[in-house]
DNA sequence: TCGGTTATGTTAAGTCGGCT
DNA sequence: AGCCGACTTAACATAACCGA
């Protein structure tokens, strides 16, 4: 009798995945499959009572199943006399190990699947609880005489009490038959209360991701939405007592949905449903709907394309590859020509074709700092990008070599620093300390912003008092922090549209950290950035590198500003040594010649673009 | 008035990048 | 390489809002 190979080999790799292969004998591994523990789940379920009825089977039942052979294999030390057969101390530790570790994959593999078991910090499951307890209790105290709500649970247990007192009742007497009716009654109550429950959620879920589908079938990709909606299948719900789990059809994934308690009745809460629902169309939900982009489309508009004839997947080379590329990178047929995408715009002065080392102005002098320029086209240098190219394939270098390079790459001397700023930034405060006008102008350039019309409707509009409306920006915060204090949650804060724009404007000019500060200063008065970032995701979004043409042109027509524009660069970055980056076919630390009139540097690409008119 | 929706804040969990 | 903070994303939870 030998082990099933099968399940033998099941056994041998899950010993492979826990890295126990090299230590688990082979004896345990035939008797763990002889006795049907070769599954995962089963040596989850397994106790130590188990493991006596292993060594009884391997006393009893094996002798007289295996042949010669095969004992001596098996029993070893114990073949003179298998009916002592016991698994040994050492054996007995490696055992437990492995049931041990099937029983931890097996629970990861079921919190991963089930979001009741999403792993809650202490802290936040506590509070969790106690907000569903206080929620119940506000309900009840707000409506002390309103009629009782009955979830699922609580029909449960209230029927679960008249059974009792029926089975009370009918004491002494012979009920047994009146017992099996109520209790079907039960059963079949609570079920028909949890059919009516998903059938309800369902609906609900159903009727919102269609009314949301057609919104976008007004603006967007009607043929795409149209078979979205057609294909779309009925969502599937589960309800546990007060919560409902809704499957996503597009994912997979179970939303959770809340019984709330109401004034007559329960409602369900599918915020949570749907908001994951929406994000399966992020891209599509943009405010600016008319300009959604496909994949191709949105390459075709990244600078990129102006660069690089190949598709950005063509191109995409692994890290290790960038060695054996090197070369290939700078021939001319890697760098081909690009193309105006946007029909409108005409660009003057775009050399297409052009090789991007062809781009570098071989004459170009060095300046009076440490920054490198390079001549691409004589073979030394050539080489020498080769050899950064090559060295961005190669492991870190050790600390002493850091600490030796460092040595050797000390700054001149002459460099300017960030703090050699610091003096001017002062003169230009000073002097607009001392002109009166200027004065005014920077005071009151947060406050200006209040006194647009429509800001100030906007503002009356949420102060609801006329008589009582901000004079300026940090009244407005006052107003809001005043009004939010009134109400209970923190979620219950309510906003200016304007203001949430200018806090938007903050956070994306003073960073993070500052608006964190602020925030944390100003208690209700301004959005968190959770809310900040929300809005800022309604605004179209802009990938690097993209260049927004019709956005400009909007922007221009709209302030009747010329249709001439200078284009600079942002992301200026001080790098050691020049880097390759594959994904986007990029080159990082070559300068440019520095033009004398502007003092930009001298892109000989796009030297200036002029909008059509 | 009811019941679903919306706006908001909190939190978990993951990624990224600088520093040592 | 590993640590750690900043940052991102989306789920979770709550209360006000709003249309029928």
């Amino acid at each position: 009798m030998a082990p099933r190979p099968e399940d033998r080999h099941k056994l041998v790799e899950l010993l492979n995945e826990f890295k126990m292969e090299n230590y688990f004998p082979n004896y345990l591994i035939d008797l763990l499959t002889y006795t049907g523990y070769s599954s995962c789940e089963a040596l989850s379920l397994f106790e130590e009572t188990d493991r006596n009825k292993l060594e009884e089977f391997a006393q009893q039942t094996l002798p007289e199943l295996l042949s010669n052979d095969e004992k001596e294999n098996f029993y070893g030390v114990f073949l003179k006399k298998t009916a002592i057969f016991r698994i040994v101390e050492g054996d007995k530790k490696a055992l437990d190990k492995l049931v041990s570790n099937c029983r931890k994959k097996i629970k990861n593999f079921h919190s991963a699947l089930d979001t009741q078991d999403r792993p809650l910090q202490g802290k936040s499951r506590g509070k969790s609880l106690k907000r569903s307890v206080a929620r119940s209790v506000a309900c009840k105290e707000r409506y002390p005489d309103s009629i009782e709500v009955i979830s699922v649970a609580k029909k449960r247990k209230q029927l679960n009490e008249v059974n009792e007192a029926a089975l009370i009742e009918n004491e002494g007497q012979s009920c047994s038959q009146h017992n099996s009716e109520a209790n079907e009654t039960t059963d079949e109550t609570i079920e028909e209360v949890k059919r009516i429950s998903e059938e309800h959620i369902c609906n609900i879920v159903k009727k919102y991701q269609i009314a949301f589908l057609k919104q976008l079938k007004n603006v967007n990709n009607k043929e795409e939405i149209e078979t979205e909606i057609e294909t779309m299948k009925t969502p599937r719900v589960e309800v546990r007592d007060d919560i409902a789990y809704v499957l996503c059809h597009i994912c997979g994934f179970k939303s959770k949905a809340y019984c709330v308690l109401g004034r007559y009745k329960q409602r369900w809460v599918l915020s949570n449903v749907n908001r994951h629902f929406k994000t399966h169309f992020k891209n599509l939900n943009a405010t600016n709907k008319s300009k959604i982009l496909t994949t191709d489309c949105e390459k075709k508009r990244t600078i990129y394309s102006y660069f690089s004839a190949k598709p950005l997947n063509e191109n995409k080379k692994s890290a290790s590859d960038c060695n054996n590329s090197s070369s290939d990178l700078l021939s001319s047929d890697n760098i081909g020509t690009g193309g105006s995408t946007e029909e409108e715009i005409q660009i003057n002065n775009l050399e297409p074709a052009a090789p991007l080392a062809q781009n570098i102005d071989p004459a170009l002098e060095i300046p009076n700092n440490n920054l490198e320029v390079v001549d691409l086209t004589s073979t030394s240098q050539a080489e020498y990008v080769q050899e950064n190219l090559r060295q961005c394939s190669q492991p870190r270098r050790s600390r002493a070599t850091k600490a030796c390079k460092s040595r050797e790459m000390q700054l001149d001397i002459n460099q300017l620093k960030m703090t050699d700023y610091f003096d001017i930034c002062e003169k230009i405060k000073c002097q607009i300390q001392e002109c009166p006008s200027l004065k005014t102008e920077f005071t009151l350039s947060a406050n200006l912003f209040f006194q647009q019309k429509n800001l100030r409707k906007n503002i009356d509009e949420f102060t609801d008092s006329k008589k009582n409306t901000p004079s300026d920006f940090f009244d407005a915060i006052k107003m809001a922090a005043s009004k939010n204090s009134d109400v209970k949650a923190p979620s219950a804060n309510r906003y200016p549209h304007d203001l949430k724009k200018l806090c938007l404007y903050l956070f994306l000019i003073s960073g993070r950290l500052a608006y964190q500060t602020l925030v944390a200063n100003i208690p209700r008065g301004l959005p968190s950035i959770s809310t900040v970032l929300r809005s800022l995701s309604g605004y179209y979004k802009f990938s690097e590198g993209e260049v927004a043409m019709s956005e400009l042109k909007d922007y221009l027509n709209q302030r009747n500003y010329p249709l001439h524009v200078f284009i600079s660069e942002d992301q200026t970055a001080i790098v050691r040594r020049p880097r390759y980056n594959p994904a986007t076919n990029q080159l990082i630390g070559y300068v440019f010649k520095k033009s004398q009139r502007t003092g930009f540097p001298k892109a000989p690409k796009m030297k200036s673009i002029v909008l059509q008119t």
